[in-house]
DNA sequence: AATCATTTGTGACGTGAATTCAACATGGCC
DNA sequence: GGCCATGTTGAATTCACGTCACAAATGATT
C-alpha cells in the first residue's frame, strides 16, 4: 500500500511545464505523458490544495493568483532539488573530503609518499590522513577507508588486499646481549616482550617448523599503542617485538635490530588490506579512486631475509 | 506506465526523517512505514543518485559528506514546499486580489455600495472592480467574477442568479414631444433608438400582449458602449432606449424619462447573474466568499410601474 | 565467549494509485 | 456552419512501492 501516494515533486514539475509551455498538450508531449494524464494530475494537485491554480478553456490557460505564486515557488524549488541531487550525485570527478585511517608504520612509509601524486590527480579532493594503530570504528571515526594489517574480523566491511607483509621477531643487540638469543619458541618464556595496549586480532606469535605450528609470546615488559612506538622500545632494548619487515627492514640491515627464531617463521605473513564499508550503496567516487590508486601504486616488497657471510642480515628480493 | 516513477519529495522526506531520528526503524514508526520499506527507499535514492548518503550498521548511522550536504538542502527544500503549498492552499480566510467585472449600471448602483462591507469582512482581500458592459472573456481579463444582465451563452461558466431586472422602454419628454409616443410596437419603425456598440445576446426588443409576442426596434440614431451612456443619450432626447428599471427608476419617478409601450411588456425581464469559471477545480476562497456575499446582500427590488392619478409614474413594491 | 535483542537487508508477493486508451465536450478559426 | 486542436471523463491496465517473512549482523549483556 503506497503510503506516500502524493509525489509532490512530480506535481510541481508537471505544473511548471504546463505553465511554461502554455498548454496541457504541449506539456504532455514534452513530458512523454498523455494530455489526459496531465489533466488529471493538475486536477489532483488542485483538489489536494483545495484551490484552483489554472483557469483553463480548451484554448487558453490563465494562472490564478495562487497559481502564479505557486508557479514562482515551484520553479525555485525544482531548481534547488535539481541542484541538491546533482551535488549529491557522484560526479565523474572525485571530490570532497576523504578521510583515511592507517596504522602508523604503513601510513608513514607507504601511504604518505603517495599522497602528493594522488592529490595532484584529483585536485577537488582534500585528504585527512589519520594514523592510529588501534582498531577503529569506521563510522565512529567518520573514516572512508582504513588500512589494516593482519586478519580481518568478519563484517560487512569490504577489504581490498594491498599487499603482504612478512612478520619478524627482532631484538636489539644490547637486549640480546643481556638476555641471550632464543633458539626455540619455548625459550620466549624466559624473555621479555613488547605488547600492545589495544587488543589485536591474533593473540600470540605464530611459529612454524615443518608441519609443526605453535604459538608463544614473551611476557610483555612494555606495551605500545602503535608499531612505531614498539619499534622504538625494541631499539632501546626493552624486549623482543614482532614487527612488519617493511617497517624494520632498514634497522635489520643496519644491525640495529636482529631477527631471532628465523628458522621458525619462514611463512609468517600478514595481509595488508584497505577496508571500507560494504556494497549496500554506491561507493563515493573519491573513495573508489583512492582505493584504486592505492592498489595500483602500493608496492610492498616482500623480501626474504638472508644471513650474509659476515653474519649480517640482508633483505633480498 | 508510470513515467514519473520517482517521487523525489517522498524520498527527501523519508531521508530527512531517518537522519533526524537517527535510525530506519524510528523513522519507519514515525512515518507509519515498515523498516524494510524505509531501507528500500533509502537504497533506491542512493542508487538513483549513484552515491552513498548514509553509512549504516545495525547500530549507528553516519552521514557521508554528500549525505550531510543533501540533508541540509533537503530540509530547506521540504520547508519551502510546505510553505508553497500552504500558501497556495485555500486558507480558511479569503485573501488575495479579487477581480470583479460588472456592467456599469449594476456595478455602480448595486455592487459598489456593498464593497466597503465586503472588504471590512475580509481584510486580506483587495478588490479590483472593473466596469464594462461589453462581453468579456474571463480568462483574457483575468477576472474572477463577471456580473452580467440578460441571457447567458451556454458555456462551461457557472452562473449564480443574483436577481431579476424588469426592462423598460423609455424616452425623454422632449423626445416624445418631437416624435410622438408609440402606441404599438410597430410604431417603433418611425422612431429613433439607442443601440449598443457591442453585440448583445438578444437582437431586438421583445413585446408581449396576451399570448402574442413580437420583436421590434427603432432604427438606432446613436449607439452607446454601456448602459449609463445610453441613459444619458436617452435623457438628452436622442431616442428611445430599453434600459433596466433599477437603473432608471429614479429618472422615471422624477419625470425625466417616460415609459412607453407599457401595455406590451408586463413580463419583460432579464436575469442578473454572477458568472465564474466552472467546477473543474475548487473555487478560490475569495471568489466563493464574494459570490456568497453578493447573493446574500444584493436585493434588486423588482417594483411594478404604476401610473398615478396625475399621470406620473410610480415604482411600487 | 556466547546468547539475546535490536536493527538493517533481501526476495517474493499483492495492492492500488496513476497512466493510458478511447470517446466525448468545447472553443477558436476558417 | 464545419473542421481541427485541445481539455475532460470513464474504464481497463500496469507497474512501482510497501508489506511480509526470513536472514544477517551488530553491540550489550551475562
Amino acid at each position: 500500500m503506497a503510503r506516500f501516494d502524493t509525489n509532490r515533486s512530480a506535481e510541481m514539475e508537471v505544473f511548471v511545464r504546463v505553465v511554461d509551455l502554455g498548454g496541457f498538450t504541449q506539456a504532455a508531449r514534452k513530458l512523454r505523458l498523455t494530455p489526459s494524464g496531465v489533466s488529471k494530475l493538475i486536477s489532483r494537485l488542485e483538489a489536494r490544495l483545495g484551490s484552483r491554480l489554472i483557469n483553463r478553456t480548451t484554448r487558453k490557460l490563465t494562472l490564478t493568483e495562487e497559481g502564479q505564486a505557486f508557479y514562482d515557488r515551484a520553479v525555485r524549488i525544482l531548481s534547488e532539488m535539481e541542484e541538491a541531487e546533482r551535488e549529491a550525485a557522484s560526479g565523474a570527478a572525485p571530490r570532497g573530503r576523504l578521510t583515511v585511517n592507517s596504522n602508523i608504520p604503513f601510513g608513514m612509509l607507504h601511504v604518505m609518499p603517495l599522497i602528493p601524486r594522488f592529490l595532484a590527480q584529483h585536485p577537488d579532493v582534500t585528504l585527512d590522513l589519520v594514523l592510529t594503530d588501534t582498531l577503529i570504528d569506521l563510522m565512529q571515526e567518520r573514516a572512508d577507508v582504513a588500512i589494516r594489517v593482519g586478519p580481518l574480523r568478519a563484517s560487512r566491511l569490504v577489504a581490498r588486499k594491498l599487499g603482504t607483509s612478512r612478520m619478524v621477531v627482532v631484538g636489539a643487540p644490547n637486549y640480546l646481549a643481556r638476555f641471550g638469543t632464543p633458539k626455540i619458541p619455548a625459550d620466549l618464556a624466559d624473555h621479555r616482550g613488547i605488547g600492545w595496549t589495544f587488543p589485536r586480532s591474533i593473540r600470540g606469535w605464530s611459529f612454524r617448523r615443518g608441519d609443526h605450528t605453535e604459538e608463544a609470546m614473551p611476557p610483555p615488559a612494555a606495551r605500545a599503542s602503535d608499531g612505531e612506538a614498539a619499534r622504538r622500545l625494541c631499539l632501546g632494548g626493552v624486549g623482543l617485538a614482532r614487527l612488519a619487515l617493511f617497517h624494520i627492514g632498514p634497522d635489520i640491515e643496519a644491525g640495529r635490530l636482529v631477527p631471532v627464531l628465523q628458522g621458525y617463521n619462514p611463512g609468517d605473513r600478514e595481509d595488508i588490506h584497505a577496508v571500507y564499508v560494504g556494497h549496500t550503496a554506491p561507493l563515493p567516487a573519491r573513495v573508489r579512486a583512492f582505493i584504486d590508486f592505492l592498489a595500483e601504486h602500493v608496492k610492498v616488497s616482500d623480501p626474504a631475509l638472508k644471513r650474509a657471510g659476515d653474519g649480517r642480515w640482508k633483505l633480498v628480493g
